[in-house]
DNA sequence: TTTATTTACGAAACCGGTTTCGTAATACAG
DNA sequence: CTGTATTACGAAACCGGTTTCGTAAATAAA
């Protein structure tokens, strides 16, 4: 910037304010500064900008994975605010690790960035960390995962309803003793799932309440020898619902191994985006969030947070309902 | 820090040596500084050391789009490498438009990060502001989708190689009349994947290689429509190889509306890393790229022309084979 | 014509660390 | 006991913009 000051004959704060458009500069003198700096292939060190103004124009997207095609979705919606904002993306992964989620965070503090947004890890029982970088005045939004309990902004979808919904959906469809697959008992959204999974029961009066919901924890090994376990054991369920992807996937993977057939003898319903839904064998009912949407929407949010100072997040809450989509996976024979 | 200094009696020089562990500062003097540091919830800014430093512990990853089930797991094998080497992961997405790479490219320019990983458009047919950026003394690497021709580092997959396994793979299961889904004629990696196809027909004296590939551009609307005149119309193939993902999902949705039955009437193979392939109606045959390793390849790449001085990149070229899965789609009855 | 405003720009402090260089104190070799 | 190294630390310049404040010139108002 000296440089080019010194070429132009003009002070540095000179072409600082013309690089910036400011009013305080004539049209005469912005011109001449700007193609200079096109000339001369100039463009503003941001890290010195961000120094200066206390504001880094970068955002935070805390994720726990980007296995699923959820968050994939979510990521584009994300963006496309952002780049609409001219702000830039930090992009972090804890890996389901709570530890990993603390030290991600810590990570965001001391003005790395203008606000983040998170979808908290399944191992994540403690808010400090959270309430740590809120203290600092640090917009936060909480996507689809939300830590519940805090004043945070959230945007989520309705689990409560869908879990209840599915349940409903299996009973109608012949079920006597649909079971519901968690993979968390400390992750709300899941919870919810099967709160409401278990209110449907409830209200229904059908299946064992006691034993409606089964959490498959550990590596994926462990995963898949629990639900064979489950299918294969006795007392075993007619109908399935599955908090994630990966458990319908498994469930597929074992219905074809052990002969067990969908829907006939065992109805599925997943929570899920896939897109191979329709064309699997047989096509797999699922419960989809509008997963761009709430990237979007919460992003928005933080936007808000971030350029009106003063504006209170805490409170604002956004439900984006999710769709339930009836194929054969689910259906009476 | 000043007010850390003053608190502990020192200066601010040795609180920002003692921060970062410097042998200049006796073990005594450290521990003072990172207790008082811990109990005053200190951090360094990390622009301020950006600034100073001249690097910005940050990386750029420049993605086409993250629709695709690739790039989910490229992102992981990235971001597992730049934790472990302590960057930050900036995340664009150019979705597929050359104008949004190129501005993305520029915003990567005077230091905002230290090195570049990118995936290019499928528009891309000019490397000027890749070019530019390289003249910069950024480091970049290219992965999976390259620009050929240009003296860049890059991680790619056995591309023309695959194409032809494909093709051979169609042929030996009786399809007279292979024909090979291209999205892009400027893709490189389509273009070698279709280069292949094409050897392989040469070679066995199989199909038709002047009509042998078929490009869909445009909307998905376009792609469908597309793909429907192929599938319906006189001349029409007995076997396909679609190059992504999107591709095979339009054409299994249209053999279930049209009843056209996969294998017996047509046999398809993907390139896509799909978790769901063997749980499609029917199963379907796919080339994976090992999409992890490759995002981990490259960033290390990455890395070690960012962390090592006067390392050239230019020349590094890494091949990571991806593998041909038969499954019931392409299977011969 | 005089005074009040507005316009266009520059000098210098500032953002918050890092680094160079100098120096006093201590350790060590001869 | 003297000369040299080493250790531990501080003063100040520096990274590259931004912002405040002051001012001269031009314009408008009285």
């Amino acid at each position: 910037m000296k440089e080019l000051a010194k070429e132009l004959n003009v002070s540095v704060a000179t072409v600082s304010k013309a690089m910036r458009d400011s009013h305080e500069i004539s049209e005469q003198t912005k011109k001449k500064v700007l193609e200079a700096a096109a000339r001369l292939n100039y463009t503003l060190n941001p890290y010195a900008s961000s120094l200066r103004k206390r504001q880094s124009k970068t955002i935070a997207l805390v994720l726990p994975e980007v296995a699923d095609n959820f968050f994939s979705l979510a990521i584009n919606g994300i963006q496309s605010v952002a780049e609409r904002k001219g702000y830039h993306v930090l992009i972090y992964l804890s890996h389901e690790k709570f530890l990993n989620e603390v030290s991600i965070l810590s990570e965001c503090s001391s003005g790395r960035v203008d606000g983040v947004l998170i979808s908290i890890s399944s191992e994540t029982t403690s808010a400090e960390h959270i309430l740590k970088l809120q203290r600092e005045n640090i917009p936060i939004v909480f996507f689809d995962r939300e830590f519940e309990g805090l004043r945070i902004a959230r945007v989520v979808t309705n689990d409560f309803e869908c879990g209840y919904n599915a349940a409903i959906h299996l009973i109608n469809n012949g079920c006597t003793n649909p079971v519901f697959l968690s993979i968390s008992t400390s992750l709300g959204i899941c919870n919810k799932r099967a709160e409401g999974f278990k209110a449907a029961l409830l209200e229904m009066k059908a299946g064992d309440i006691e034993n409606a919901v089964v959490v498959c924890k550990g590596t994926s090994g462990d995963e898949y020898s629990q639900i064979k376990k489950l299918l294969t054991g006795k007392n075993r369920p007619d109908g399935i619902v599955a908090s994630v992807e990966r458990l319908a996937m498994t469930v597929y993977l074992m219905s074809h191994e052990t002969g067990i057939s969908i829907p006939n003898q065992l109805k599925v319903v997943v929570f899920s985006t896939l897109e191979t839904a329709p064309i699997l064998n047989p096509p797999l009912t699922t419960i989809t969030q509008p997963a761009f949407e709430i990237g979007k929407a919460a992003a928005e949010l933080l936007f808000k947070g971030i350029e009106k100072k003063g504006y209170n997040l805490a409170d604002e809450y956004v439900e984006l309902p999710s769709v339930l989509t009836e194929r054969m996976s689910s259906r009476n024979s």
